[in-house]
DNA sequence: TATATATCAATAAATAATTCTCGATACTGT
DNA sequence: ACAGTATCGAGAATTATTTATTGATATATA
């Protein structure tokens, strides 16, 4: 459908950039100009040759026997993500998920800045969480539309997420995080990420799960020091 | 190495898997005792036939021509996830994102019970957050070993994050739930989940810089209502 | 009772992702 | 200057994951 020049990336390419380039700038404050996948790998515990392959898929080369300027790397991945220019965007819902994310100030390196919060609570709207004003949900399209803002962040309760996501599509954002634990249904066009913690959780639990059926809780504090 | 009778599921299956279970329990309230993984799949939008072997995989099976019964699946999940007996948890670090995870009350129900919260601020040891005991970081290695805690969750800055890491080590857990942007350096026996939000942040992002350079923002609003 | 159909189950094919291999290159030390 | 070596780059091979195909089975209907 959207096929131009759109070099899609893999998923799993597209998360690990953010870990190289938290890598390199530590190594930048350390004024290392110069870094091999090798480094990159033995400190991610990656393979070399797919840390090569992910800096690729981002359009970013090296040299032979030099390595990857580490600036260029840097300024590379940055580009590639979208983080240079930065983006405004709405969060609805100011309760304890929402005003945790308000605070995360290094979101604006990575090309979000969150402008506003907005909920239904009366007790809440007027005051300030981390330094952002709390609207009233009933300016949220509206304002959406008219300031131009093109993603919205939803830490609402699961019932209401649908409908939030509808008020946020009405007024015209592009890209929706949403932090409900439900599967939202938004045009096509609209993209969507899931930042479901029951799902992430999942996984911890059955590997968890598994290694307790292996080798059970009670025993392992006497093998607790063998292993160590 | 762990080649007993461990049948590794993949991680985008064991994602899945609370999706399934999630609207299994919305049907299960409707009281619709069958499913078919075509019903599943037309509404989390997946192939059935990836329902059929995310649930194969967790050691479920349907009736032809009949489905699935809802409460078996449901009740398997959970088996499967290790959601049936609650392991307990400490959560480190108190801040915003650790006050936000001490309200989900729901991950109780996915085999996950915070017990307590700990801090190295003074002003917050011995205050409740959602019900929770907030204690004194120097207690969390022997209170962890005593009291058998088997799960860690970090909330803490990156920089505190490996130091908090070796001291829920030290008190025997067997996973670690990272909510610091870090990589940890932990014995191989023990299981690690980052919940790395500029990572998540990353493919947002990288997605929206494309579909905007596809078709830019101010042009969208006029078009806005043809797609729509 | 026989036929049609919806569904699971198992296998095969296709696609995506990772890892391996090898040649080219540019620095280092002799 | 030359040999040795660390590294990138490109492509092949492997592995993992998803999608398609086919067959079996149980129910409903005529």
């Amino acid at each position: 459908m959207n096929a131009e020049l759109t070099r899609t990336v893999s998923e799993p390419t597209l998360k690990r950039l953010p870990l190289y380039h938290r890598f390199l700038k530590e190594l930048l404050q350390r004024e290392q100009e110069a870094v091999s996948c090798t480094d990159i790998g033995v400190e991610l515990k990656l393979d070399p040759t797919q840390v090569r392959k992910d800096l690729e898929a981002a359009g970013i080369s090296g040299r032979p026997r030099i390595g990857y300027a580490t600036a260029a790397v840097v300024d590379g991945i940055e580009r590639f993500l979208g983080w240079k220019k930065v983006s405004e965007a709405f969060l609805v819902g100011a309760g304890s998920m929402g005003s945790a994310l308000l605070g995360y100030r290094k979101f604006e390196e990575c090309g979000l800045k969150i402008v506003a919060a907005f909920d239904s609570d009366p007790a809440k709207i007027g005051r300030k969480i981390h330094g952002k004003h709390v609207l009233v949900l009933g300016k949220l399209a509206d304002l959406t539309q008219r300031m131009h803002v093109l993603i919205g962040i939803i830490t609402v309760p699961a019932e209401q997420a649908q409908a939030v996501a509808e008020l946020l599509v009405e007024g015209g954002v592009r890209a929706i995080w949403n932090f409900a634990p439900v599967r939202l249904r938004v045009p096509e066009h609209i993209i969507v990420h899931n930042e479901d913690l029951y799902c992430s959780l999942a996984s911890l639990s059955q590997k968890l799960a598994q290694a307790l059926e292996a080798n059970p809780a009670e025993p392992a504090r006497a093998t607790q020091r063998l292993q160590t």
